[in-house]
DNA sequence: ATTATCTATAGATCTATAGATAATGC
DNA sequence: ATTATCTATAGATCTATAGATAATGC
């Protein structure tokens, strides 16, 4: 069964770049946790940095259509902002190490599955098309008169950061561990309403 | 003149580490930044885990304060978060790469340094006494009925985050470098606007 | 015949220290 | 006498590969 260990491989190498990022990750540890011997991460992947570069390449074709859903076509630009908010923190809920690995590794390394990323969503014109009817609602004086990208920014930043925060936001605050997931579940509905009063006339 | 030395050393080392991490940092190329000797790092930091929690412990001791300052005593919540709002902007413009290097590692590594920042902000009340007045001021209708922590969480996002995301932001929506600071200088009142109108009835 | 796996180790780093030497302060 | 600096290297890892062996498919 090869198709099994390179499965294998992949799921640990996933645990392990994600909580230890590139330089701190060892392939010893990622073979341990797979269950298989070292050399055979040389054998299916080469190299060290190949099989960190297939790691980052499944997460942002995790996120990327998903983005992409999100802000596209049809409803209001609110409409599309909940939606995102909706569908971002479900997905980080499920893999919550992922967007400080991503964040931290595509700042100091470059790594060309970002490029894809982009690609895809200039393919969709998703952005453009999002900034547009930004423009045109603030126009027609739904939407207050926020520059696109701060405001796309903004709502990334109350859906994301807060993963990203919570070890150290966790021990300032003093929440349980247990509460993590029904925090971040019970922002869903917060966040959609900030976002709401801080954006609309 | 060793006073001297000591202090290339953490000037040199506070800049690698915090473009690379613990595990990615290497202390040749510390000692080649600071231009001494590697001997040396060993000789006035005794080990590489010594001098890295010197550096945790100086961004600590840089913001801790500041948090203190901006959310004390005087003025409505309102005040209080517009005026974190300014001075974490401005405190971050100069240290960009601080907040991505402190969540990280923080997360990942138990260091005391932030077991001080705890104990400062529970000394002084300060967070204790935010989340009092909020309350108050929900009470009084002023403020929407948002959890105090998650409010808190949600401005320290909308301030932190777009340094963390800088560099995938940048590529994504084709922002110029030399838009860096002009971009987080607007956000400022951006930002205050964003959070007045998000949380006041 | 090809693919998958294991053992053993080469070769490259990296942290840390030993030990000698130079500079400084009393 | 003490403090600061340098050279040289020990000792510990870590990635990667060579080469042998076992499993699989035709």
């Amino acid at each position: 069964m090869q198709k099994d260990t390179e499965e294998k491989i992949l799921d640990a190498a996933k645990e392990i770049f994600s909580q230890k990022g590139f330089d701190g990750a060892r392939m010893q540890e990622i073979a341990d946790k797979a269950d298989i011997n070292k050399a055979m991460l040389h054998y299916y992947f080469r190299s060290k940095q190949q099989l960190f570069e297939r790691i980052v390449e499944s997460h942002i074709q995790l996120i990327t259509p998903k983005l992409v859903e999100a802000i596209s076509d049809s409803g209001t630009v609110i409409e599309n902002l909940e939606r995102l908010v909706d569908i971002y923190i479900d997905t980080i809920i499920e893999n919550p190490s992922m967007p400080m690995f991503l964040l931290n590794e595509l700042s100091q390394r470059r790594v060309d599955a970002f490029k894809q990323m982009k690609k895809v969503l200039e393919r969709e014109k998703a952005i453009a098309k999002l900034f547009q009817k930004m423009k045109e609602e603030q126009k027609r004086g739904v939407l207050k008169e926020i520059p696109p990208h701060h405001l796309l920014l903004s709502v990334m930043s109350l859906i994301v950061f807060p993963f990203i925060a919570w070890p150290v936001f966790q021990h300032l605050i003093e929440i349980p561990e247990e509460q993590y997931n029904s925090m971040m579940l019970e922002r869903k509905p917060i966040v959609k309403d900030f976002i709401r009063s801080a954006i609309t006339k």
